[in-house]
DNA sequence: TCCTTTCGTATTTTT
DNA sequence: TACGAAAGGA
């Protein structure tokens, strides 16, 4: 408790009623958090099982578990849940699948699941082009966070358009019932209705939670809220973290205004500001302050730090995106040979993902070594897809999504026409596509070929579930990928052997994992059934750790989005342009101000040294575009930055500039090493 | 069934 | 420009 501040330690003592804790970046919020948890255990005798924290990021909850455990002895933390929302109602609908009317084994479809789902409806039902799939998709998802049900969304169609989606909405809702299956926006939502609907399971759950903690607030969504609202109950033992500078997932639902709803809902809700920065030094404070002023607020809040002034910020301007990528890359070699600066930390933050590719050659071309974050997921590739749908097959067969995605993997003769005779079978008898393999009937519907290689599928499947019964799931697991002759077939669809190897490698590495949460369970703690293992890596919450080499020496590359939460002493921001930041499609719906808080927060994720590029021109969708500075740059204060302009060039500062130079670099860079 | 070509479209993406 | 998806041909 020492260790805190006066706020901080208001902010962890205070456990009689609701609190709201305005965390600015960079004031210590998770140690409020994890204090404050520590605190109910040790000194308030509140026992862990009755403590429920929630977080957003699989990530956030890890380092949250970790660092209770460090501050409570022994045993005392055991039965805290600490866990994200997603994860939190995905235990909430195990419980009460029953209730909800789904089986257990249910299956957890993810963003592509339910987008094939769409198109294969629209062109069912509407046989209509599939043009609009993501809106639709975008459509379904904001409904489900807004708590609206396909009924109610059919009733307040005004449009025919409006009556179209929501019907196909229904659709797509009936669809995942019939599979088994569960979409993310579901997790939230189901738990929810049910709760209104059965006062008495609602009670079971708030009997359970006793006090509650809510982390990065202000990204929570409708549905969300209300999940919080209904577990909190009169007894109004709540703790949320937030900062409404940093809401940057409106796009995805959340909804910054849940922080001022707060004090309508809980009139007695106490608010403690945490202002002390202790990352930042004071000009860069003053610059985001100075920033996010141009915001309207709820809650005025400003940073300031103990530590000095520190050196001004740099705004450089540069020619094309040419000379922006070999700029960065200089500045950052610069920064290596000239100060010492390890590359770790130094961090390139941009608005877009495909910003980073210019920058990546560049890197590569100079020999410095980066990481890129929230690249192409280890969940998107291929061959994990493959493995994660045979798992998901076995857990509940009738999961179509998962059955189309390797009926045919590898090949088996079986294409897009039995498919689709066997899926008008299916849904003539209302079953699912494995379950109508299994009709006698079958046999007068689709050719006898067609039927003898959809039940040799059948009993493959069949045959494994039985083996992960009688002996070791991990086992009949390894045997199922070998039986198929999987590696053979990946031989023949990728480019070379050795990215066949990769490949087979990441599915062993997938089944490693699952076979660790079978024996032990997550930290060590109960093994887990083989449904649940396969869930929680739908739900990410395993196998990420892989990309955290957080401790090899590199440059980190990231977008402004997943920058948040982190820090680094060298930060660079490139492309502070209009049309780029704020983006364009901000811009034109009006989103300006969410725009500013990403700003916001890439300026507060520097601790000492910050510089931004802009582009003079840039090539956009093939032809030069002339670029114009970020109305951004304007709102930073006059006093704290060093404009570099092209033609009034500082010579002390274009000492990483141009080849001749760079050579010279790396002749030290040799000599150093 | 698989490979090629062509066409259309361009944010951010916690789960 | 650059990528992924859909369509068309072998």
């Amino acid at each position: 408790m020492s260790q805190l501040n006066s706020r901080q330690r208001q902010a962890v003592q205070y456990v009689d009623g609701p609190l709201l804790v305005l965390a600015g970046a960079g004031s210590g919020k998770t140690s409020v958090i994890t204090r404050k948890i520590a605190y109910l255990i040790e000194d308030c005798g509140i026992k862990a099982r009755y403590i429920a924290a929630v977080t957003f990021t699989n990530k956030a909850a890890r380092e949250m578990k970790e660092r209770v455990s460090q501050l409570v002895s022994g045993s005392s933390a055991r039965g805290l849940t600490v866990s994200t929302f997603h994860n939190l109602g995905l235990n909430i609908i195990r419980r009460e699948c029953g209730e909800l009317g789904f089986r257990p084994g249910f299956s957890i479809f993810d963003d592509q699941d339910s987008k094939t789902l769409i198109k294969d409806l629209l062109f069912k039902e509407f046989s209509e082009a599939s043009d609009d799939v993501n809106l639709l998709q975008a459509r379904f998802s904001e409904w489900k966070n807004g708590l609206v049900t396909p009924e109610k969304a059919i009733r307040q169609a005004i449009t025919q358009d409006d009556l179209l989606s929501a019907r196909l909405y229904q659709q797509y809702n009936q669809h995942l019932r019939a599979y088994n299956a569960v979409d993310f926006d579901d997790l939230i939502m189901l738990p929810v209705l049910l709760f209104r609907e059965q006062p008495q399971i609602l009670q079971k759950w708030r009997d359970k939670i006793r006090y509650l903690l809510v982390d990065e607030y202000q990204d929570t969504n409708l549905s969300q809220y209300e999940l919080v609202r209904q577990l909190v109950a009169e007894r109004q033992a709540l703790t949320v973290v937030g900062d409404d500078d940093q809401s940057i997932y409106a796009w995805r639902g959340a909804r910054p205004e849940n922080l001022a709803q707060l004090q309508k809902d809980f009139p007695d809700l106490k608010v403690v500001k945490l202002e002390q920065n202790y990352r930042s030094t004071a000009r860069i404070l003053k610059a985001a302050n100075h920033l996010i002023a141009n915001n309207p607020h709820v809650f005025e809040k400003s940073l300031w730090s103990d530590f000095g002034l520190g050196e001004e910020i740099r705004l450089i301007q540069v020619r094309n995106e040419e000379t922006e990528a070999e700029r960065i890359a200089a500045e950052i070699l610069d920064h290596r040979l000239q100060k010492r600066v390890n590359y770790r930390d130094c961090a390139v933050l941009y608005r877009g993902n495909h910003q980073s590719r210019l920058l990546e050659m560049k890197l590569q071309a100079y020999q410095v070594p980066y990481q890129l974050s929230g690249g192409v997921s280890f969940f998107a590739r291929n061959e994990i897809k493959d493995a994660m749908a045979y798992l998901r097959l076995l857990a509940n067969p009738d999961d179509d999504a998962a059955f189309l995605r390797v009926v045919n993997i590898p090949r088996r003769e079986i294409g897009p026409a039995t498919l689709e005779s066997l899926s008008q079978f299916a849904e003539q008898n209302r079953v699912s596509l494995f379950a109508a393999i299994h009709l006698e009937s079958l046999d007068e519907a689709l050719r006898d070929r067609s039927v003898n290689n959809l039940r040799e599928f059948a009993h493959l499947i069949l045959h494994t579930l039985q083996r992960c019964e009688e002996q070791e799931a991990p086992e009949a697991l390894k045997l199922l990928f070998t039986a198929i002759e999987y590696e053979d077939w990946l031989l023949q669809n990728c480019a070379s052997p050795q990215q066949a190897e990769r490949r087979m490698g990441n599915v062993w590495l997938l089944l490693e994992q699952l076979e660790r949460m079978l024996e032990y369970g997550p930290a060590e703690e109960n093994a887990l059934s083989l449904q649940e293992a396969i869930a929680k890596l739908i739900l990410r919450d395993i196998l990420e750790q892989q990309n955290e080499e957080e401790n090899e020496d590199k440059v980190h590359l990231l977008t402004l989005h997943a920058s948040k939460g982190l820090e680094f002493p060298h930060v660079f921001m490139m492309g502070l342009e209009e049309d780029l930041l704020p983006h364009r499609n901000s811009i034109e719906n009006d989103q300006i101000e969410e725009e500013r808080r990403l700003m916001y927060v890439g300026i507060t994720r520097a601790r000492t040294s910050l510089a931004m590029t802009y582009c003079k021109e840039r090539k956009q969708f093939g032809e030069k575009i002339e670029s114009t500075p970020s109305r951004f740059l304007d709102e930073l204060p006059d006093e704290d930055v060093i404009w570099e302009k092209i033609g009034q060039e500082n010579p002390e500062r274009n000492r990483a500039k141009g080849k001749a130079t760079l050579d010279a670099l790396f002749k030290d860079l040799a000599e150093d090493s």
